[in-house]
Parts: C-alpha cells; structure tokens; sequence
DNA sequence: AGGGGTTGCGCAGTATACTGCCCACTTTCG
DNA sequence: CGAAAGTGGGCAGTATACTGCGCAACCCCT
C-alpha cells in the first residue's frame, strides 16, 4: 500500500472553473469548432472536450497553445469571464496633434463576444492611422457630428452625420477629418 | 512503434519562462525556503525545485496552490516579472492637514522582489495611521530630515534624521513627527 | 430518409507531472 | 571544526494529462 498522500482533484483550483468557459466563448467567438481548435492548437480534440468540461487539471503549456490558437493572451484564458479592467473606462485614450483631438473609452465589455466602446472626436485635419487587427475583428461606426473620411486600404468612405458604417479591421485603416468642423463619431470595436 | 506526436518540449511556452522566476522571487520575498513553500503549499519540495529549474510544465492547480502559499494571485505567477504601474510613478499619493505634508511614490519595480519606493514628508505635529497589510509584506525607513516616531501597535520607536529602521507591517502602526521642524524620509515598501 | 458537421464520451496506450527518499554540495553560525 | 539549514539532482513509483480511435447523439441541410 502506497502513503502517498494525492491532491483531492473534488476542490479544484478557482482558475480552472473560470477556464472552460473562456475557451468555450472565445473558441465560439472566433467561430471555431472544436476540431478545427484541435488543429491550430495542436492539441487534441479529446483533450478539448475535457477541458471545456472541467474535467482536466491543464498544463501550462497545452493552455498556452490553445490561447496561440485563439490568439488572445494567456491570461485572458484564465481570468474571470467578466473581467475587463474597468480602469480604463472613461481614460483618455490617445490626443492629437490638434487640441481637442481625442479618444475615450466610453463602455467595455466581454459578453458572448468582446466589445468596446469608444467615443471620438477628430478636429479638422486630425488623421488617425490604424494598424491591422487580428482576423475577427471588426468596427462598427456611427458618426453624430461633423464628416468622416473613412479609408481602407485605398479605398474611401466619407460619412456625413447621421450615418454609419461597418468593416472588418484586420486591414490597415485610417480615420481622417477632412471637413471644416470637429467630427464626433462613435466606435464599437467587436469580436 | 508508436505513432503518436508529442509536443516539442525543447520550445517552452513563454508563460513558463516567466513562472520560475516568478515563484522564486516572491519566494525569496516571503523569507521562505524551498521546504516551507513546500509544506504551506502542499506541493513536494522535489518539484518546486524542477519548476523553480524550469524542467516541468506545471499544471494549473499545482501553480494555484503555490500562488495560495505566497499569497498571491495566480496571475502574478505568470505574467512577466515587470510591470508594475508605471503612471503611480510621481504620484502624489496622499496630503495631509497641514499643508506641505504629503506622500509621493518615488519608484516601483519587481525586481528580485515587490518593491515601492516612496518620499515622505511629514510637517510637525502631523500623524499618518495604517491599516496593517498582508503577512509578508514588510516596510524600511531612512529618516534624512527631522525626526520620526514610529508607533507599532503600542510599542513607539524614535527615528532620528540619519537613522534607519525596518518592521513587519502586517500590524496597525502610525507616522507621526512629534519635532518642531518638518519629516522627512524615506519609505520602501516590500514584500 | 440520408449525408455532412458538431459534440460528448468510453477505452487503451504513452508521456509526464508529481511524490518520497536518497545523497552531495554550499553557506552560515557557534 | 562540526551542526544545521538551504539547495540541486538522481531514482523508482504512482497518478494523471494527453493522444488517437471509434461510436452514438444531435443538429441543419436537400
């Protein structure tokens, strides 16, 4: 007989409850089934299956290759479902060059999908490049005052007021005011 | 012959190459040995010695159970070893009463421990209460202007500019300059 | 009905996380 | 100098993470 004294495997770890529920969401977020998470990962479907079951005391790295697969951070795998840092709300995000030119994070959160709300101001000549996002990501843009120039990848979109506009943002993009008055938009960035 | 595939176990996530350096460094910052780590967490010391090497791919509730021995939360176990906040840098934390009393947090790194370092300055007659923090986290003054009275739970402690002085800060304790010129000192808070 | 996609689970087998015990080395302390 | 504490690592053994396979159940199509 064996005095080896085992982990009661009945009281799991708090991360892990929180674990199979955020690779199921983000797994369905990004459109995946579980094979095809299988693949990317590398690992095995069967494992899968046990984990989004609760079933499985993971490993480090068979987590870290599935939150590779999913292309979020690690801890974004760990942590509670609903947890984005509410620090950030209302932070001013970035200025310009331009007094008044600004961004603010108005609301954000991770429900059966990831979701950011910005509100924006661009003064008269303000242009605002952005870098490519992840495959997923996409922008949702309502315009409430001024005009917006809206251009991806050579192509241009000008919205007045009033007016909205949705795109996938794993392209370069740029906003870009080329009115006379101070253009106020909303944006909703979704995955 | 087997025809199964394993993991390459040469190309480690990168979350693990945080892990032991993590687990080490808060270890060193409670004062605890591989032995005590070992016993408080339940995990064998023979493991902690292969994590704290790098050799293994530590499961979730294994590293829970160390981060619940150092009391820590399981995300500061794998998230890279510097990044506290850099915008408290400058901060002015806290005024007191009497104007020119303030508290400014000077510095703040994890190096090979959890560290904050702050500028004090305490006008005569001024007292400053604190709520007792974490077991662990323990506190070192350097007086350098004025004079200082330490108060630690009824015991009080006289610290002349040039003196130096370092305590458990896991119990009430209180600054107060009891001189007739302003306090000035130093604050290194760690754990 | 029937075929394709997704999911859950049982099973056997392999790799490895994890344990306890051992010894060797170093540092510190009296 | 010896004793004690901290550390690194070899080794055998056990538990389990992880794999591949195969089957059943459940969609949503035409």
């Amino acid at each position: 007989m064996s005095n080896i004294v085992h982990k009661d495997s009945s009281q799991r770890a708090s991360v892990l409850q929180h674990v199979s529920q955020n690779i199921r969401r983000l797994r369905h977020a990004g459109e995946m089934s579980q094979s095809t998470l299988a693949q990317k990962s590398g690992v095995s479907r069967r494992m899968l299956v046990a984990i989004e079951a609760g079933e499985k005391n993971v490993s480090l790295t068979t987590l870290d290759l599935i939150a590779q697969a999913l292309q979020v951070a690690f801890s974004d795998l760990i942590k509670a479902p609903d947890n984005r840092d509410p620090s950030r709300i209302n932070e001013l995000a970035w200025t310009g060059v331009h007094p008044g030119s600004k961004a603010v994070l108005l609301a954000s959160s991770a429900a059966s999908r990831e979701v950011e709300l910005w509100e924006w101001r661009l003064e008269p000549g303000e242009v605002y490049p952005c870098e490519p996002d992840a495959d997923g990501w996409s922008e949702q843009l309502f315009v409430f005052e001024g005009c917006l120039t809206l251009q991806v990848e050579g192509q241009q979109h000008l919205l007045n007021a009033g007016e909205f506009f949705t795109f996938a943002s794993n392209r370069r993009y740029a906003y870009r005011n080329d009115g006379e008055v101070a253009t106020r938009f909303v944006r909703n960035v979704v995955i």
